[in-house]
DNA sequence: GTCCAGGACTCGC
DNA sequence: GCGAGTCATGGA
């Protein structure tokens, strides 16, 4: 696996810091880690690409798997792309620092954890999935629950001994019935939320894209929170980690309330309001306090 | 057994 | 518009 390409990255980079987060479960299955290396399949211009990641002096060394390199340029462009948005490579967080530094509930975040970036998926069906299968479980579980569909709906590529999976397209999900995601343990409700959407996307009716033309986060979260399943912890979920907002707030989240009870030194979770009132310093980059107070937690 | 996990829907008022 | 009940599984 010879080295293929450098993907510079700015300043407030730490490769190390999103590969803690990268490595909090051991039932990840769309990618894994070892020895500091994070590798995942691709499927880029209709052929699987293996491609692992890891620290460089410069920023994110990409190397390929030999059989699994993209064919041209463009596909090559295609991964630089794809890293650059999974680890939100093109952000400058001197404000957030600035903001967190000066902030005594974030200050501790932000020292332990300098440089991490906010994590991307960037399928945005992918995200719906995670986001869905998400809603009220322990996380561990979800873990279970993702890898159970993408070993049932995704396609397996078997490389040097390993099996890498590339998720299901939407298209696949869409006209399965929901009792055949129960078995995977999946509620009956969530079953149909991740067919419903899977509809939207298979259909063109719902695009990365579009959501994104519409600018604003107010009117992406009311376009997502009218899709029957998508209410407002999973929008701004999704507008946190796939369109890429670093404003969004999922102000309903668990995680985030027990992060800020122990960033706050409080000795119970903070209310609702509480939870916005907390935020109101921190507007303009909510998604990046969620992203680090949610590190305090492991 | 009870409670809680990275919530959202439905219903009654 | 708001509160309570329901969904469903797994771990503490």
């Amino acid at each position: 696996m010879a080295e293929q390409l450098v993907i510079p990255a700015p300043g407030d980079f730490s490769f190390p810091e999103c590969l803690a987060y990268l490595m909090r479960s051991a039932d990840e299955c769309m990618f894994r880690v070892e020895d500091g290396v994070v590798t995942r399949a691709l499927e880029v211009e209709g052929e699987p690409v293996i491609f692992g990641m890891s620290d460089h002096p410069d920023g994110v060394a990409v190397r390929f798997l030999d059989g699994y390199r993209p064919a041209g340029q463009t596909g090559m462009d295609k991964v630089a792309g794809y890293v650059r948005d999974w680890l939100d490579l093109d952000r400058d967080l001197r404000p957030f620092y600035e903001l967190g530094e000066g902030d005594p509930i974030l200050r501790e975040a932000v020292r332990e954890h300098r440089g991490l970036r906010v994590v991307g998926i960037p399928d945005l069906f992918e995200t719906f999935v995670w986001a869905i299968l998400g809603q009220q479980i322990t996380v561990a579980f979800a873990y279970v629950l993702k890898k159970r569909f993408v070993e049932t709906f995704g396609t397996a590529v078997e490389a040097g001994g390993r099996t890498y999976w590339i998720f299901p397209e939407a298209s696949k999900v869409a006209g399965l019935e929901p009792g055949v995601l129960r078995e995977l343990k999946i509620t009956g409700r969530k079953s149909e939320y991740i067919i419903g959407t899977a509809r939207l996307i298979a259909d063109g009716e719902l695009t990365k894209e579009g959501l994104l033309e519409l600018r604003d986060d107010k009117l992406i979260q009311k376009e997502l929170t009218d899709i029957r399943g998508i209410g407002p912890w999973t929008a701004n979920y999704l507008l946190m980690r796939c369109l890429r907002s670093p404003d969004a707030y999922p102000a309903a989240d668990v995680g985030l309330h027990n992060a800020l009870k122990l960033a706050a030194g409080m000795d119970r979770k903070p209310t609702l309001p509480e939870v916005e009132t907390f935020a109101e310093p921190w507007t303009g980059w909510r998604a990046y306090a969620t992203f680090y107070l949610w590190r305090l937690l492991h």
